[in-house]
DNA sequence: ATTGATTACTTCAAGCTTAAAATTTCAAGC
DNA sequence: GCTTGAAATTTTAAGCTTGAAGTAATCAAT
């Protein structure tokens, strides 16, 4: 098996390079479309959203740490955001006996409260701005983006 | 032709969270990726990167709220890169006899310059990470995309 | 020509984000 | 016990981002 022509290789790559264009545009034309809404009717940020939507999804609570790494962002970053949701009595963070250097984050009934309605009403924008996208489509396409992933995380 | 089973209409509501969840992550996984590089090999950052590409489109170049627009991120924010992207010399504002509101932000030579590097190396980079992507999925992912985006921009 | 609305842009305050440095705690090995 | 190194988190400085308020120039229509 011999390498690809030159031509061919960019020709590839120029694809590639239009479909990360079309899904960064995708990807910022919805989260614009969120922050907007949440702000109106929630008055919060998708930052907060996205915190405790993972803290929804561990009742037993989270480190700072695996925060950071579920949602992808820098660890100073959590808490900033962490701090203002705890200020705001919506999650809280308790030291813990075993390793003094760690807090578990947790939220707080009023925090699970809240998330429960921003998340209804999140399912039902995302539905809404996801419509034009047929099932099968959204199948297909989420099994693609799930295969990319795998792929990347293969190699890092 | 009735309307779906509200059972039905939850599962499509949840294979459309699912996706947009997994268009997140992926995005977020590839701009951080490239914001690193960006930074390692050119000491510069994507928000510099995106205007410095749009301009680079534009020979003639753009007025503030081009970039704005085209770049879907809000004007004060396009005020403040394109401050630094002059003050690095990059880019120029030139005042216009006809709009004296407007101006017109232009590639410097040394920009263009400098852009054209960083394209380069981006592309490849864009190659790269994305090589996972058979060259059929690409062509429809993109198209997928593509097709959401104009369905969007008729509601707005 | 004057008024009033609109347009283009900047400024501002608050919050988000990162990378790097600093802090505190833990875990081993001696 | 002490030291050394690693781990979890916070702090810091710089930059990005937004929405709203402010400034200045233009346009429309009398």
């Amino acid at each position: 098996m011999v390498s690809a022509p030159l031509s061919a290789i960019s020709k590839d790559s120029k694809e590639r390079l239009r479909l990360w264009i079309r899904l960064l545009r995708a990807s910022r034309t919805i989260e614009a479309e969120l922050r907007e809404r949440l702000r109106q009717e929630f008055d919060t940020t998708l930052p907060r959203f996205d915190v405790m939507a993972a803290l929804y999804r561990a009742p037993e609570g989270m480190l700072m740490s695996g925060l950071s790494r579920f949602l992808l962002v820098s660890n100073g970053n959590v808490t900033g955001i962490v701090d203002r949701l705890v200020t705001e009595g919506l999650v809280t963070r308790a030291r813990r006996n075993g390793d003094r250097r760690t807090s578990m984050v947790k939220l707080t009934d009023a925090g699970k409260a809240q998330f429960e309605a921003m998340a209804a009403a999140h399912e039902g924008w995302i539905g809404e701005l996801l419509g034009g996208v047929n099932e099968e489509d959204t199948r297909r396409l989420a099994a693609m983006l799930q295969s990319f992933r795998s792929n990347w995380e293969g190699r890092e």
